[in-house]
DNA sequence: ATGGTAGGAAACCTA
């Protein structure tokens, strides 16, 4: 049966980390790579370092310092373009791509959501009102666009919605991440889009599921603090599916590591 | 209660 597997993974910077991509390829075999905050603008892109890991089809979107996707791909793939301007900044946030994938097209969304500064306060911090506004642009986005069957949506969404996606819902109840009007938020725009949690549907939800630690801790594998900021979602047609996943965690301990690590879901299509 | 680290830019922002 074919099968597709598609990765996401917070690079912070495409060019410090471009060497760990080989490392990453080698672990996961991924046909899909999906990469947020590459700090990378456009002219400046490895490509050619990147075609060299196999990914002979490669959409970028950069700006100068912050943000920042890519979709790096062993498919043929075509640029989806008039996507939304997400609340009006001319942000790189957002890049998609009609995958030509086993049985026909699969429609590939790859996100970033704001961080959202440090205090939860619409009125205090703009970040955060952002943040809450992007998502709700996202959630309308995806109710007008329905339950789209073959559909994948991915990225850091910086949101941990579960109990269990964080190292103590109690203390970081008061935390940008895990708040309850940003979970409300995320949720909403599962429901809006039909879509499905596809790292849960491997990872029963009493357990712990990280993808994400500080760096501002002296041992982040001691402390364990982490939270699951990024997320691979699917249309309800693809949840069934859904025959793989890894989540990443080593990525965490290479030298000069990301503190995001990669995640996969494998599709038999 | 606080501050801890990292990347990119350009002397401070973002996460």
């Amino acid at each position: 049966m074919p099968t597709l597997r598609i990765a996401t993974w917070n690079i912070n910077s495409v060019r410090l980390r471009r060497p760990l991509l080989g490392e990453l390829v080698k672990a996961l075999e991924p046909d899909v790579l999906c990469l947020q905050e590459t700090k990378c603008p456009d002219e400046l892109f490895p490509l050619e370092d990147i075609r060299a890991f196999g990914f002979a089809h490669i959409a970028h979107r950069g700006m100068k310092g912050y943000n920042g996707v890519a979709i790096l791909s062993r498919l043929p793939f075509e640029l989806r373009e008039g996507e939304p301007d997400w609340c009006g900044r001319g942000d790189c946030r957002h890049i998609s791509v009609a995958l030509d994938a086993p049985g026909g097209p699969v429609e590939l969304h790859d996100f970033y959501v704001p961080a959202g500064g440090d205090l939860p306060d619409r009125e205090a911090n703009p970040k955060f009102a952002h943040k809450l506004d992007f998502v709700a642009e996202a959630a309308a986005w995806s109710k007008a666009r329905g339950a789209k069957p073959r559909s994948v949506l991915v990225g850091d969404l910086n949101i941990a919605p579960l109990e269990h996606d964080v190292w103590s819902h109690r203390q970081m109840l008061g935390v940008v991440s895990h708040t309850p009007v940003e979970v409300e938020a995320l949720t909403g725009w599962m429901r809006a889009g039909e879509w499905h949690d596809a790292l849960r549907h491997f990872v029963p939800a009493e357990e712990k599921l990280y993808t994400w630690w500080s760096y501002r801790a002296r041992d982040w594998e001691a402390a364990d603090r982490g939270r699951r900021l990024d997320h691979v979602w699917v249309s309800p047609d693809l949840a069934g599916k859904l025959a793989r996943h890894v989540v990443l965690k080593p990525a965490r301990g290479w030298p000069q590591a990301s503190d995001h690590v990669p995640a996969m879901v494998e599709l038999a299509l």
